[in-house]
DNA sequence: TATCCGGATCAGGAATTTCCTGATTTCATG
DNA sequence: CATGAAATCAGGAAATTCCTGATCCGGATA
């Protein structure tokens, strides 16, 4: 009974890196890889893997939204995400969105395999690292008032689309991709545009990558 | 005759996943692993690796630094650059430093371990994408004129109009600013397209980012 | 259950911007 | 002085954006 598994980053490196880790465990089997979020969605919803090791950030449709979308279809598929920033949105967004847990690059391999050792069994796993991080934020504030973050203020499609804008994507182009008409991306626009308080692209594009939605 | 290699990188799971594939090739052995770049010096000068894997972004003492020193200390100690960026500059600095190849993180594992066996022998590598990267600049902008930057085939007054774009300026605001006509920025940043290769605002501004000319 | 609300979707038509092409002037440089 | 690059601008077609309003649906709420 092998425990089949999708890896989503966008470095190849680094895929082929988990997957030469990740096949020491002689159970484990890594079924496929995707270089983008969409890719992962669309491979998730074939293949059926048991466990996604998710990279946050990533082209075209980054980890969040991806995340959300492969649970959403296929709620016994278990997502652990893999990051380079101990962001507490971050993880938070994740978690919402429904991964098992949230680990960072910077941790053990034997996190990894843990963690997806947990995730199997349907419990959460947090890396050390970010539960001391999580635990600062709780005792200065609540988590009710996280300032304003694209997270926050947007809908997950708002989201989605600010960060295909952000990738230099045309209006009909990011239509296409999601299969919409062009006027309804327009619309969504110009709701990202006025929820940001931001007038252009230009800024649409810092605003992710401060964000650190995309990476410049 | 084995390999002795020494790891860089300050994502401890990717360390362990490029010590996972280069054990993979029975003549290799990785020796040490190094969180920053300070380390690796101290690791190196100690241990005297045939090959450091080294990340050209890294905190207290960035790869480019590092590589520098290495090479310094003990020539014949082969240094291979691995970077998440396909900035032109960075593999340049990194060759002037005296790094033996320059690969990309997106790149497949057998690109990292033909690396080594190229530097062993004494040979450079360079990385198809970073080599087509290359030519690029170079039929623009002859060999000694600052191949530093793309950034260089633009005029000053490109230079400028980039960076208005880029700080999310309208083509109006920018012709009132600049005295001139708005069909006279239309122009220019047409040119700034075409001389960058990208096709709207979205990558300019990443490209202003990378390029340091704003900040995100 | 009836109602309300926000999210996602789309359209029409005006306003604006971008795109493509071509022209002029200056100015340094061989 | 001829040449080419840089900077300037314009006309007109093509494309995009902006503004307004509308529908549908699912979930929350009275």
């Amino acid at each position: 009974m092998t425990v089949k598994i999708l890896i989503a980053d966008d470095h190849r490196i680094m895929r082929e890196g988990l997957r030469a880790l990740l096949e020491k465990q002689q159970d484990f089997e890594v079924v496929a890889e995707a270089g983008d979020g969409r890719t992962a969605v669309s491979l998730s919803q074939e293949l059926s893997p048991d466990i996604v090791i998710m990279d946050v950030s990533m082209p075209e449709l980054n980890g969040i939204e991806a995340t959300r979308t492969i649970i959403n279809m296929n709620p016994q598929t278990k997502v652990i995400a893999l990051s380079m920033l101990s962001s507490n949105t971050f993880a938070i967004e994740m978690f919402k969105a429904g991964s098992s847990a949230y680990i960072l690059k910077d941790c053990a391999s034997e996190e990894l395999v843990y963690a997806v050792h947990s995730a199997l069994k349907d419990q959460i796993y947090l890396s050390p690292v970010m539960a001391t991080s999580f635990m600062k934020d709780f005792l200065r504030k609540s988590w009710e008032e996280t300032p304003t973050s694209a997270f926050s203020i947007l809908t997950n499609r708002e989201r989605e689309v600010l960060q295909l804008f952000a990738e230099g994507k045309a209006t009909k182009e990011i239509a296409a991709l999601l299969q919409v008409s062009p006027k309804t991306i327009e619309t969504q626009r110009q709701n990202i545009f006025s929820k940001l308080n931001i007038k252009n692209v230009a800024e649409l594009t810092r605003y992710a990558i401060r964000e650190g939605l995309i990476s410049p």
